[in-house]
DNA sequence: CTTAAGTTTAACATTTGTGTTTAATATTGT
DNA sequence: ACAATATTAAACACAAATGTTAAACTTAAG
């Protein structure tokens, strides 16, 4: 295999585990927590009416997709926002920018005719 | 059920689908193969070592998600990016902007430093 | 009319995701 | 030492995702 063919499975495997975590109002709901502040796990599972395993493997999910770091110190985990990853998936989002800039001026062009 | 609580529910939904459906190696292929045109269904699956039906099935979640729009055309089905819901992922990613952005700046500060 | 082309449906197998409950483990406080 | 706290691990159930193949359906073309 090519070294870019290895390069862009690399990228696909990054993008994969970054959307797929995102494609879950719960992990969604706990990066919100997170951007308020580090917290640990049982502060984070707190308002959520599922178990503490459930929380807790939630968040591991959100690590694999390096969205959250986690500090063990003593018997607390302390887990932290991760912004990168989410730039990434800007990152690939804008490709498609200007296919909904398109959009937003056709709107304009019709809202201007009328 | 309030209905802030109902718009909120929605906007999750939407969320979800559509971070699910890019969650996807193959569904983020298909619409890099539409964001050069429009094309069939045949067409879209062609490059894929993949039955056809599973193709179909992964353009029905991507159609799920509002991310393409299918006009039937005799026994042909076109497709087309709908790049709405690309925009409404970038819209909540927007939210943790300064997080990474914060990140460079400490970086630049950090070059700057030596 | 018959055949070929484009797609979906159905039935199925397999894997992955998500949640539960009940232990187990490690650390802190009394 | 002992009990309480913070967290993970294990075992399980169940639903959802992903792929396959074979059949069905619709429309176009010879």
């Amino acid at each position: 295999m090519s070294g870019t063919a290895r390069r862009h499975e690399a990228r696909d495997a990054r993008l994969d585990a970054i959307f797929q975590a995102l494609g879950d109002r719960t992990r969604r709901s706990l990066l919100a927590r997170l951007a308020r502040r580090p917290a640990m796990i049982t502060e984070l599972a707190a308002p959520f009416a599922m178990s503490l395993p459930a929380v807790s493997r939630h968040i591991r999910v959100l690590e694999g997709a390096g969205l959250v770091a986690r500090t063990v110190d003593g018997r607390v985990h302390r887990c932290a926002l991760q912004a990168a990853p989410l730039r990434t998936a800007v990152g690939w989002l804008q490709h498609y920018r200007r296919f909904w800039e398109d959009n937003l001026e056709s709107l304009a062009r019709y809202a201007e005719r009328r």
